[in-house]
DNA sequence: CGTCCACAGGAATGACGGGCGG
DNA sequence: CCGCCCGTCATTCCTGTGGACG
């Protein structure tokens, strides 16, 4: 077959073949849907707490938590969304802003955005972020406004920062004469007011909304309402229906992961040319998603923490135990003499190797061995497979794939 | 029951590139 | 162009520790 007939074929099925999508932009979980099933209760509360703003006066802080996929950031986008319709109806001088702290990344990011929510622009960087505060004060009050700051994630910004800027924030409204300002947070931790400045907590929880997870009714109800939108009449069958649900409550009640179960399952139903999503899609799309998590985030890692992979899969597959990181270390700076770099310290590897223990890539636990120390046992979470095809855009890392490490062929296995 | 291994992991500090205002 | 302030990565130095061995 020629190129050209390759596209055709390619072409021929996206438009008379089997389809089984009508809109897959309503699978995504960025999508924000018309309705939000079994989340009332949050809406309501939500709502109310914000609403008096419409009237003029400051509402209470607000403190939403909950884990991932239960719906935190879709409810609060969607009532802020209603919120904003109604002032404009009415003509009341508010304003909000949202930004995700995960994904601004920084502390000085965070307040740049609330800077342009204010209609004030500020340099990337090059400004301390007292300054950018300042900025964003004086900007805020010369609107005589309202505002309400909403903040998702905040966890990722107490965590990785502290939670000054939170504690700004939170007693900003001293300062201002003209402007009122709200905060809503919303955390994926629940650990997170354990973080907290005490002064902080009490302040930004005036309000408490939990999101519960959703069980695998609800989530069925959620997959369904989607999935009627989505996909095309009959393209999803009652058992790969169920099953994306399941999947999704037995992972903590996830809504995001069965969305993303169904949206794959659909796309891998498509590929094959069939009109109806099964059982079997689902299950290959629960592999194919793994599959792709573990690709990319290989893929993406700097040099040294790929060499620290490396030197964990040679030692497992040599001596076929879990290996601890004084071993992990040798063979890491063999890898490095190989490619001529200079190795980093071991305390630096320590923290690598933490790090990809996060990603899920190893699973690292310590252990105390007693008289022999204490150190770390690492298991890979991956198989070579998955670790030839993240690195095989790279000749040299390809090629340490198979290469035997000197210092683990020499004395034939240890103990254990 | 104390010792002592082989590290864990916190704190302080430095090196470096990006990007600003002046 | 300089000096300054970031954020990020890395090093150095350090104190802490579970439990088998003697």
């Amino acid at each position: 077959m020629d190129n050209q007939n390759i596209l055709d074929e390619v072409f021929n099925k996206l438009f008379n073949g089997a389809s089984v999508f009508k809109d897959r932009e309503v699978l995504r979980h960025d999508y924000l849907p018309e309705r939000l099933p079994h989340r009332e209760e949050q809406i309501r509360r939500l709502g109310e707490a914000v609403a008096p703003v419409l009237k003029g006066s400051r509402c209470s802080n607000i403190f939403v938590y909950g884990k991932t996929g239960t719906g935190k950031t879709a409810v609060t986008k969607y009532v802020l969304s209603r919120f904003e319709a109604k002032a404009k109806e009415i003509n009341a001088p508010v304003g909000f802003c949202y930004v995700n702290c995960r994904l601004a990344g920084t502390e000085y990011r965070v307040l740049s955005s609330l800077c342009q929510s204010v209609r004030l622009f500020v340099p990337f960087t090059g400004l301390s972020a007292g300054e950018v505060f300042d900025r964003f004060r004086k900007g805020l009050d010369e609107l005589k406004t309202i505002f309400i700051v909403a903040l998702d994630e905040v966890d990722a910004l107490v965590k990785a920062r502290s939670d000054i800027l939170l504690y700004e924030l939170t007693r900003v409204n001293e300062t201002l004469s003209r402007s009122k300002v709200s905060i809503i947070g919303i955390s994926n931790d629940l650990r997170l007011k354990e973080f907290l400045d005490p002064r902080v907590l009490s302040s930004l929880s005036e309000e408490e909304i939990v999101f519960r997870p959703y069980d695998a009714s609800e989530l069925r109800n959620i997959l369904f309402e989607r999935a009627q939108v989505a996909l095309r009449e009959g393209a999803l069958s009652e058992g790969a229906l169920s099953l994306c649900a399941a999947l999704a409550a037995a992972e903590h009640g996830d809504a995001r992961r069965a969305l993303d179960l169904l949206r794959v399952a659909g796309e891998v139903a498509e590929r094959k040319g069939v009109s109806v999503i099964t059982e079997e899609h689902v299950r290959e799309a629960e592999k194919l998603i793994e599959h792709n998590r573990v690709v990319e985030a290989l893929a993406n890692l700097t040099l040294h923490s790929k060499l620290v992979v490396l030197s964990v899969f040679h030692m497992v597959k040599a001596n076929g135990y879990r290996a601890v990181t004084g071993e992990i270390y040798e063979v890491y700076s063999e890898l490095c003499n190989e490619l001529a770099v200079t190795p980093l310290t071991q305390r630096r590897v320590s923290t690598l190797v933490n790090e990809l223990d996060a990603l899920g890539l190893l699973n690292a636990q310590v252990v105390s061995m007693g008289r022999y120390g204490r150190t770390k046992k690492i298991r890979l979470e991956i198989t070579r497979t998955l670790i030839k095809e993240a690195f095989s855009n790279d000749v040299r890392l390809g090629r340490l794939v198979d290469y035997e490490p000197k210092c683990l062929s020499k004395d034939a296995g240890g103990r254990d």
